[in-house]
DNA sequence: TTGCAAATAAGAACGATTATCATTTGCATA
DNA sequence: TATGCAAATGATAATCGTTCTTATTTGCAA
Protein backbone atom coordinates (compact mmCIF):
# COMPACT_ATOMS: atom_id res chain seq x y z
CA UNK A 1 0.00 0.00 0.00
CA UNK A 2 1.56 2.98 -1.11
CA UNK A 3 -1.30 5.62 -1.42
CA UNK A 4 0.61 8.58 0.03
CA UNK A 5 3.63 8.06 -2.60
CA UNK A 6 1.02 8.63 -5.32
CA UNK A 7 -0.46 11.52 -3.81
CA UNK A 8 3.33 13.14 -3.19
CA UNK A 9 4.17 12.36 -6.74
CA UNK A 10 1.19 14.22 -7.61
CA UNK A 11 1.94 16.71 -6.03
CA UNK A 12 -1.23 16.67 -3.23
CA UNK A 13 -0.86 16.49 0.08
CA UNK A 14 -1.29 13.68 1.71
CA UNK A 15 -5.06 14.35 3.03
CA UNK A 16 -7.76 12.19 4.69
CA UNK A 17 -10.49 13.37 1.87
CA UNK A 18 -8.01 12.42 -0.71
CA UNK A 19 -6.81 8.94 0.90
CA UNK A 20 -10.26 7.96 1.66
CA UNK A 21 -11.11 8.67 -2.19
CA UNK A 22 -8.77 6.82 -3.24
CA UNK A 23 -9.02 3.92 -1.00
CA UNK A 24 -12.71 4.15 -2.20
CA UNK A 25 -11.46 3.98 -5.67
CA UNK A 26 -8.64 0.87 -4.94
CA UNK A 27 -10.82 -1.33 -2.44
CA UNK A 28 -14.69 -0.80 -3.01
CA UNK A 29 -16.97 -3.45 -4.72
CA UNK A 30 -17.36 -0.83 -7.97
CA UNK A 31 -14.95 0.24 -10.18
CA UNK A 32 -17.21 3.11 -11.65
CA UNK A 33 -18.10 5.78 -9.48
CA UNK A 34 -19.59 9.06 -9.88
CA UNK A 35 -19.10 12.19 -7.70
CA UNK A 36 -22.38 11.79 -5.87
CA UNK A 37 -21.56 7.86 -5.27
CA UNK A 38 -18.18 8.62 -3.68
CA UNK A 39 -19.89 11.43 -1.53
CA UNK A 40 -22.72 8.90 -0.39
CA UNK A 41 -20.35 6.00 0.18
CA UNK A 42 -18.30 8.40 2.38
CA UNK A 43 -21.27 9.79 4.02
CA UNK A 44 -22.06 6.32 5.20
CA UNK A 45 -18.70 5.52 6.00
CA UNK A 46 -19.25 8.19 9.04
CA UNK A 47 -16.77 10.29 6.98
CA UNK A 48 -17.29 13.98 7.23
CA UNK A 49 -16.34 15.09 3.57
CA UNK A 50 -18.08 17.93 1.54
CA UNK A 51 -19.48 17.42 -1.89
CA UNK A 52 -17.19 20.21 -3.04
CA UNK A 53 -14.00 17.96 -1.69
CA UNK A 54 -15.21 15.35 -3.65
CA UNK A 55 -15.88 16.99 -7.12
CA UNK A 56 -11.77 19.14 -6.18
CA UNK A 57 -10.20 15.55 -5.76
CA UNK A 58 -11.92 13.68 -8.31
CA UNK A 59 -10.53 16.44 -10.82
CA UNK A 60 -7.10 16.41 -9.29
CA UNK A 61 -6.97 12.79 -9.77
CA UNK A 62 -7.77 13.24 -13.00
CA UNK A 63 -5.41 15.39 -13.55
CA UNK A 64 -2.65 13.40 -11.75
CA UNK A 65 -3.34 10.24 -13.60
CA UNK A 66 -4.57 8.58 -11.00
CA UNK A 67 -8.39 8.69 -11.89
CA UNK A 68 -10.01 8.49 -15.89
CA UNK A 69 -13.01 10.47 -16.33
CA UNK A 70 -15.60 8.58 -18.39
CA UNK A 71 -18.71 10.88 -20.09
CA UNK A 72 -21.32 7.77 -20.12
CA UNK A 73 -25.06 8.75 -21.14
CA UNK A 74 -26.87 10.26 -18.42
CA UNK A 75 -25.41 13.74 -18.07
CA UNK A 76 -22.81 13.22 -14.64
CA UNK A 77 -19.09 11.83 -15.25
CA UNK A 78 -17.68 8.73 -14.07
CA UNK A 79 -14.39 8.04 -12.93
CA UNK A 80 -11.94 5.03 -12.22
CA UNK A 81 -9.11 3.92 -11.35
CA UNK A 82 -6.61 4.27 -14.20
CA UNK A 83 -4.36 0.90 -14.88
CA UNK A 84 -2.49 2.17 -17.47
CA UNK A 85 -3.97 0.15 -20.61
CA UNK A 86 -6.51 1.71 -22.23
CA UNK A 87 -10.02 -0.21 -22.56
CA UNK A 88 -13.90 0.87 -24.05
CA UNK A 89 -16.85 -0.13 -21.85
CA UNK A 90 -20.22 -1.81 -22.59
CA UNK A 91 -22.89 -0.58 -19.99
CA UNK A 92 -25.54 -2.99 -19.42
CA UNK A 93 -29.06 -1.79 -19.77
CA UNK A 94 -30.61 -3.48 -17.16
CA UNK A 95 -28.49 -3.43 -14.16
CA UNK A 96 -26.62 -0.35 -15.02
CA UNK A 97 -22.82 -2.71 -14.93
CA UNK A 98 -20.21 -1.39 -16.35
CA UNK A 99 -18.08 -4.12 -18.25
CA UNK A 100 -14.45 -3.60 -19.82
CA UNK A 101 -12.73 -4.80 -22.95
CA UNK A 102 -10.21 -3.50 -25.56
CA UNK A 103 -9.98 -4.69 -29.08
CA UNK A 104 -6.85 -3.98 -31.27
CA UNK A 105 -8.65 -4.55 -34.33
CA UNK A 106 -11.16 -2.24 -33.45
CA UNK A 107 -8.37 0.41 -32.77
CA UNK A 108 -6.81 -0.33 -35.57
CA UNK A 109 -9.53 0.05 -37.88
CA UNK A 110 -10.08 4.03 -36.15
CA UNK A 111 -6.63 4.26 -37.14
CA UNK A 112 -7.16 3.23 -40.31
CA UNK A 113 -10.43 5.64 -41.19
CA UNK A 114 -9.31 8.65 -39.15
CA UNK A 115 -6.16 8.79 -41.20
CA UNK A 116 -7.85 8.21 -44.59
CA UNK A 117 -10.00 11.31 -43.59
CA UNK A 118 -6.66 13.25 -42.52
CA UNK A 119 -6.60 12.83 -38.80
CA UNK A 120 -4.66 12.21 -36.42
CA UNK A 121 -6.63 10.82 -33.34
CA UNK A 122 -5.56 11.92 -30.03
CA UNK A 123 -8.37 10.39 -27.79
CA UNK A 124 -11.29 8.28 -28.06
CA UNK A 125 -14.29 7.32 -26.79
CA UNK A 126 -16.53 3.84 -27.58
CA UNK A 127 -19.53 2.74 -25.68
CA UNK A 128 -21.97 -0.09 -26.04
CA UNK A 129 -24.96 0.05 -24.52
CA UNK A 130 -26.60 -3.89 -24.59
CA UNK A 131 -28.75 -6.16 -22.86
CA UNK A 132 -27.80 -9.32 -20.92
CA UNK A 133 -28.00 -12.35 -23.28
CA UNK A 134 -27.69 -14.74 -19.83
CA UNK A 135 -29.49 -13.87 -16.57
CA UNK A 136 -26.46 -14.07 -14.72
CA UNK A 137 -27.02 -10.55 -14.83
CA UNK A 138 -24.59 -10.29 -12.51
CA UNK A 139 -25.45 -7.18 -10.30
CA UNK A 140 -28.20 -5.41 -9.56
CA UNK A 141 -31.51 -7.27 -10.62
CA UNK B 1 -39.92 20.77 -49.47
CA UNK B 2 -42.39 18.54 -47.49
CA UNK B 3 -41.42 19.85 -43.82
CA UNK B 4 -44.98 20.52 -43.07
CA UNK B 5 -45.68 16.61 -43.69
CA UNK B 6 -43.02 15.70 -42.01
CA UNK B 7 -44.34 17.18 -38.72
CA UNK B 8 -47.89 15.73 -39.16
CA UNK B 9 -46.97 12.24 -39.54
CA UNK B 10 -45.04 12.72 -36.35
CA UNK B 11 -48.04 14.40 -35.26
CA UNK B 12 -46.91 17.69 -34.35
CA UNK B 13 -48.28 20.72 -35.42
CA UNK B 14 -46.95 22.67 -38.27
CA UNK B 15 -46.30 25.74 -36.36
CA UNK B 16 -43.03 28.18 -36.85
CA UNK B 17 -40.95 27.70 -34.28
CA UNK B 18 -40.89 24.29 -35.43
CA UNK B 19 -40.37 24.98 -39.50
CA UNK B 20 -37.57 27.32 -38.79
CA UNK B 21 -36.18 25.16 -36.84
CA UNK B 22 -36.61 22.03 -39.46
CA UNK B 23 -34.98 24.66 -41.83
CA UNK B 24 -32.47 25.59 -39.65
CA UNK B 25 -30.96 21.70 -39.80
CA UNK B 26 -31.87 21.51 -43.81
CA UNK B 27 -30.61 24.51 -44.96
CA UNK B 28 -28.19 25.94 -42.32
CA UNK B 29 -24.45 25.46 -43.33
CA UNK B 30 -23.31 23.41 -39.81
CA UNK B 31 -25.39 20.10 -39.06
CA UNK B 32 -24.70 19.38 -36.16
CA UNK B 33 -25.90 22.31 -33.84
CA UNK B 34 -26.75 21.93 -29.91
CA UNK B 35 -30.05 23.37 -28.12
CA UNK B 36 -27.80 27.21 -27.69
CA UNK B 37 -26.31 26.86 -31.15
CA UNK B 38 -30.26 26.85 -32.44
CA UNK B 39 -31.61 29.13 -30.14
CA UNK B 40 -28.97 32.15 -30.99
CA UNK B 41 -29.24 31.45 -34.42
CA UNK B 42 -33.19 32.09 -34.42
CA UNK B 43 -32.87 35.02 -32.17
CA UNK B 44 -29.74 36.23 -35.18
CA UNK B 45 -32.17 35.50 -37.89
CA UNK B 46 -35.21 37.83 -36.10
CA UNK B 47 -36.64 34.86 -35.05
CA UNK B 48 -38.71 35.42 -32.06
CA UNK B 49 -38.48 32.52 -30.47
CA UNK B 50 -38.10 31.33 -26.92
CA UNK B 51 -35.47 29.32 -25.33
CA UNK B 52 -37.65 26.77 -23.29
CA UNK B 53 -39.23 25.73 -26.92
CA UNK B 54 -36.07 25.54 -28.51
CA UNK B 55 -35.65 22.67 -26.43
CA UNK B 56 -39.30 21.23 -26.85
CA UNK B 57 -38.52 20.91 -30.43
CA UNK B 58 -35.66 19.69 -30.24
CA UNK B 59 -36.63 16.79 -27.85
CA UNK B 60 -39.56 16.18 -29.76
CA UNK B 61 -38.13 15.85 -33.19
CA UNK B 62 -35.51 13.18 -31.72
CA UNK B 63 -38.27 11.55 -30.17
CA UNK B 64 -40.45 11.71 -33.87
CA UNK B 65 -37.29 10.55 -35.36
CA UNK B 66 -36.43 13.69 -37.24
CA UNK B 67 -33.25 14.35 -35.75
CA UNK B 68 -30.35 12.76 -33.72
CA UNK B 69 -29.17 13.35 -30.40
CA UNK B 70 -25.38 12.98 -29.60
CA UNK B 71 -23.31 13.11 -26.33
CA UNK B 72 -20.08 14.60 -27.22
CA UNK B 73 -17.71 15.84 -24.62
CA UNK B 74 -18.74 19.17 -22.99
CA UNK B 75 -21.54 18.69 -21.37
CA UNK B 76 -24.36 19.78 -24.10
CA UNK B 77 -26.41 17.58 -26.24
CA UNK B 78 -25.56 18.15 -29.75
CA UNK B 79 -28.39 17.05 -32.76
CA UNK B 80 -28.21 16.49 -36.60
CA UNK B 81 -31.20 15.31 -39.08
CA UNK B 82 -31.50 12.05 -39.11
CA UNK B 83 -30.47 10.68 -42.57
CA UNK B 84 -31.74 7.29 -41.49
CA UNK B 85 -28.03 5.20 -42.10
CA UNK B 86 -26.05 5.07 -38.74
CA UNK B 87 -22.57 6.99 -38.58
CA UNK B 88 -20.01 7.75 -36.16
CA UNK B 89 -18.16 10.81 -35.69
CA UNK B 90 -14.44 12.66 -35.70
CA UNK B 91 -14.22 15.99 -33.61
CA UNK B 92 -11.50 18.00 -34.84
CA UNK B 93 -9.89 19.43 -31.63
CA UNK B 94 -8.59 22.43 -33.48
CA UNK B 95 -11.69 23.95 -35.55
CA UNK B 96 -14.75 21.97 -33.81
CA UNK B 97 -15.44 20.39 -37.09
CA UNK B 98 -17.77 17.14 -36.88
CA UNK B 99 -16.96 14.98 -39.58
CA UNK B 100 -18.96 11.71 -39.82
CA UNK B 101 -17.80 8.16 -40.90
CA UNK B 102 -19.23 4.78 -41.18
CA UNK B 103 -16.87 1.16 -40.75
CA UNK B 104 -18.43 -2.06 -41.01
CA UNK B 105 -15.44 -3.90 -39.43
CA UNK B 106 -15.84 -1.89 -36.28
CA UNK B 107 -19.64 -2.39 -35.90
CA UNK B 108 -18.85 -6.07 -36.95
CA UNK B 109 -16.15 -6.07 -34.47
CA UNK B 110 -18.12 -4.85 -31.58
CA UNK B 111 -20.70 -7.10 -31.96
CA UNK B 112 -18.23 -10.22 -31.59
CA UNK B 113 -16.68 -8.51 -28.58
CA UNK B 114 -20.08 -7.60 -27.15
CA UNK B 115 -21.53 -11.36 -27.93
CA UNK B 116 -18.37 -13.24 -26.22
CA UNK B 117 -19.32 -11.64 -23.17
CA UNK B 118 -22.76 -12.28 -23.09
CA UNK B 119 -24.36 -8.98 -24.13
CA UNK B 120 -26.76 -8.18 -26.91
CA UNK B 121 -26.00 -4.94 -28.48
CA UNK B 122 -29.09 -1.96 -28.41
CA UNK B 123 -26.68 1.13 -29.34
CA UNK B 124 -22.87 2.18 -29.26
CA UNK B 125 -21.44 5.69 -29.21
CA UNK B 126 -17.88 6.32 -31.19
CA UNK B 127 -16.42 9.43 -31.18
CA UNK B 128 -12.68 10.16 -32.67
CA UNK B 129 -10.74 12.98 -30.98
CA UNK B 130 -8.25 14.09 -34.11
CA UNK B 131 -6.14 16.69 -35.26
CA UNK B 132 -6.05 17.45 -38.63
CA UNK B 133 -3.25 16.22 -40.33
CA UNK B 134 -3.65 18.83 -43.44
CA UNK B 135 -3.82 22.55 -43.09
CA UNK B 136 -7.03 22.55 -45.08
CA UNK B 137 -8.31 22.70 -41.41
CA UNK B 138 -11.42 23.13 -43.33
CA UNK B 139 -13.69 25.84 -40.56
CA UNK B 140 -13.21 27.93 -38.21
CA UNK B 141 -9.29 28.79 -37.88
C1' DT C 1 -65.61 32.82 -37.62
C1' DT C 2 -65.15 30.55 -33.52
C1' DG C 3 -63.60 27.23 -29.95
C1' DC C 4 -60.46 24.59 -27.98
C1' DA C 5 -56.63 21.66 -27.51
C1' DA C 6 -51.97 22.19 -28.49
C1' DA C 7 -48.03 25.16 -28.53
C1' DT C 8 -45.66 29.07 -26.97
C1' DA C 9 -42.59 32.57 -24.15
C1' DA C 10 -40.88 33.91 -19.86
C1' DG C 11 -39.10 32.84 -16.02
C1' DA C 12 -38.73 29.69 -11.96
C1' DA C 13 -36.79 25.37 -10.76
C1' DC C 14 -33.67 21.67 -11.20
C1' DG C 15 -29.38 18.62 -11.06
C1' DA C 16 -24.53 18.47 -11.83
C1' DT C 17 -20.58 21.01 -11.29
C1' DT C 18 -17.54 25.00 -10.13
C1' DA C 19 -16.25 29.23 -7.56
C1' DT C 20 -15.88 31.84 -3.23
C1' DC C 21 -14.20 32.41 1.22
C1' DA C 22 -13.51 31.91 6.01
C1' DT C 23 -11.57 28.17 8.76
C1' DT C 24 -8.64 24.18 9.37
C1' DT C 25 -4.73 21.17 8.44
C1' DG C 26 -0.33 19.03 6.57
C1' DC C 27 4.14 19.56 6.94
C1' DA C 28 8.65 22.05 6.54
C1' DT C 29 11.35 24.59 9.54
C1' DA C 30 13.07 26.56 13.91
C1' DT D 1 8.25 19.42 19.66
C1' DA D 2 6.23 24.02 18.59
C1' DT D 3 5.02 27.16 14.97
C1' DG D 4 3.90 29.49 10.54
C1' DC D 5 2.07 29.45 6.29
C1' DA D 6 0.58 27.74 2.03
C1' DA D 7 -2.49 24.29 0.77
C1' DA D 8 -6.76 22.01 1.61
C1' DT D 9 -11.26 21.88 3.41
C1' DG D 10 -16.48 22.48 4.08
C1' DA D 11 -20.44 25.40 3.62
C1' DT D 12 -22.69 27.84 0.60
C1' DA D 13 -23.47 30.73 -3.41
C1' DA D 14 -23.07 30.77 -8.21
C1' DT D 15 -23.10 28.77 -12.86
C1' DC D 16 -24.50 25.98 -16.71
C1' DG D 17 -27.42 23.13 -19.38
C1' DT D 18 -31.89 21.60 -19.22
C1' DT D 19 -36.78 20.90 -17.70
C1' DC D 20 -41.04 22.52 -15.50
C1' DT D 21 -44.88 25.84 -14.68
C1' DT D 22 -48.21 28.90 -16.08
C1' DA D 23 -50.54 32.40 -18.30
C1' DT D 24 -51.11 33.63 -23.08
C1' DT D 25 -51.22 32.72 -28.00
C1' DT D 26 -51.94 29.93 -32.10
C1' DG D 27 -53.09 26.15 -35.52
C1' DC D 28 -56.76 24.16 -37.35
C1' DA D 29 -61.23 21.57 -37.44
C1' DA D 30 -66.03 22.45 -37.27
Amino acid sequence: MHRPEHLKNAGLKSTLPRLKVLDLFENGKERHLSAEDVYKQLLGSGEDVGLATVYRVLTQFERAGLLVRHHFEGGKSVFELNKGEHHDHILCLQCGHVEEFHDKAIEARQEKVAGELGFAIRDHSLQLYADCTRKKCPHKP
